[in-house]
DNA sequence: GGTGAAAACCTGTCTTC
DNA sequence: GAAGACAGGTTTTCACC
C-alpha cells in the first residue's frame, strides 16, 4: 500500500465521488461519468482500493428499521489515571459492542463519544450502565439522544 | 414502501450483515452464504431495499488520504429563542457543506454535533468561524479533535 | 496510463413448483 | 417463498498502443 495523499486526479475525483453515492456503480457507469474506456475505469478503482483511498463498501442500513428505534450519543470520559493500555482496551471492548455503531476519540473535555443504536430507552439505560458506567476505567458519562442523523454524501468533495 | 419494523427473518439479518461488511457482494455470495438460490436472495435484497431496511451503497472513503488529515466534532448550540424554522434551516445549511460528513442533532445540552473533515488546523478554524460561529441563530460552538474514529461494522448485529 | 476484445461471471426476469 | 434456466450486462484479464 503506497502512502500518498491528498494527490487524487480529476478523474479519480469523480470516480469516487460516484462510488461514495453508489457503491455498486458499474464500470461502465464509472466510464461514462469520467469519459473513459471501461477498463480504464477499472483498473483506476482497483488503484484507489490498493491505495487504501477507498476502504470498502458498505450496505446503508436503516437502524429504525431494524427495531433500533432509538439512537443515543454517549460522552465517556475515563479516570485521569487512566494509562495508554486503559484507553486501547476501553476502546477496543466498546467497539465490538453490537449496539455501538461509532466511536470516536478525543482530544479535549470527553474522552470519547459512542454512538449506540438500541431499541428503546431501557435498551439504553441497560446499555450504558452495563457496558460504560460500569467500567472501572470509566469516570463519567453524558448521554444525549440523537433526534436526527444525517451523513453526508455531498456533491462538492469529489468533483 | 411497507411499513413494517425489527421484523427481520434470520435470512434477511444474514443477508444485511453480509451487505453491511461488502456492498458489493454478488448474490451468488449471499446465496452461499445463506444456503439459498441466487435468484432468491437476489428477490430477498430487492424487498429489504424496497422496504428501506437497505438505504442504499456507498464507498467508504478515508478522509486522510484525500487529503483531509484533520477531523473534529463541534459541539453546536443554537440561541435559545431559536424558531423550528431556524433549527432547519440550520441543519440543512449545515449538512450541505462539503467539510461536513455527519451531523447529529440532538436532545440535551447540545443542539447539534457535527462531524468535519478538513485538511489541516487552519481549515478547522476557517470553517468554525465561516460556517457555525458566524451564523447569527449559533450561540456557542465548542470543538473537539478526533484522534481516532471508528465505524462498526460489527458481526453481532445481524446473524 | 489508456484501449478494445474475449472469457468468465453476475443480474434480473420468467416459469415452475 | 423458493428454484432453475436464460438473455443481457458486467468484471476481469490480456495483448497492444
Amino acid at each position: 500500500m503506497l502512502q500518498d495523499r491528498g494527490d487524487l486526479d480529476e478523474v479519480d475525483a469523480q470516480i469516487v465521488g460516484v462510488l461514495v453515492r453508489d457503491a455498486r456503480a458499474s464500470n461502465r457507469q464509472l466510464a461514462r461519468a469520467v469519459g473513459l474506456a471501461e477498463s480504464t475505469v477499472h483498473a483506476r478503482v482497483r488503484r484507489l482500493e490498493e491505495r487504501g483511498v477507498i476502504d470498502g463498501y458498505e450496505a446503508v442500513v436503516r437502524q429504525e428499521r431494524v427495531g433500533h428505534g432509538l439512537q443515543a450519543l454517549v460522552h465517556v470520559t475515563l479516570r485521569p489515571g487512566a494509562r495508554q493500555t486503559s484507553i486501547t482496551a476501553f476502546s477496543e471492548r466498546v467497539r465490538a459492542l453490537p449496539e455501538v455503531s461509532q466511536l470516536f476519540f478525543l482530544g479535549g473535555v470527553d474522552d470519547f463519544i459512542v454512538h449506540v443504536a438500541v431499541a428503546d430507552s431501557s435498551g439504553l439505560r441497560r446499555f450504558v450502565v452495563e457496558h460504560l458506567s460500569g467500567d472501572q476505567t470509566v469516570a463519567s458519562t453524558r448521554t444525549s439522544i440523537v433526534f436526527d442523523y444525517r451523513r453526508n454524501v455531498s456533491t462538492a468533495s469529489f468533483g
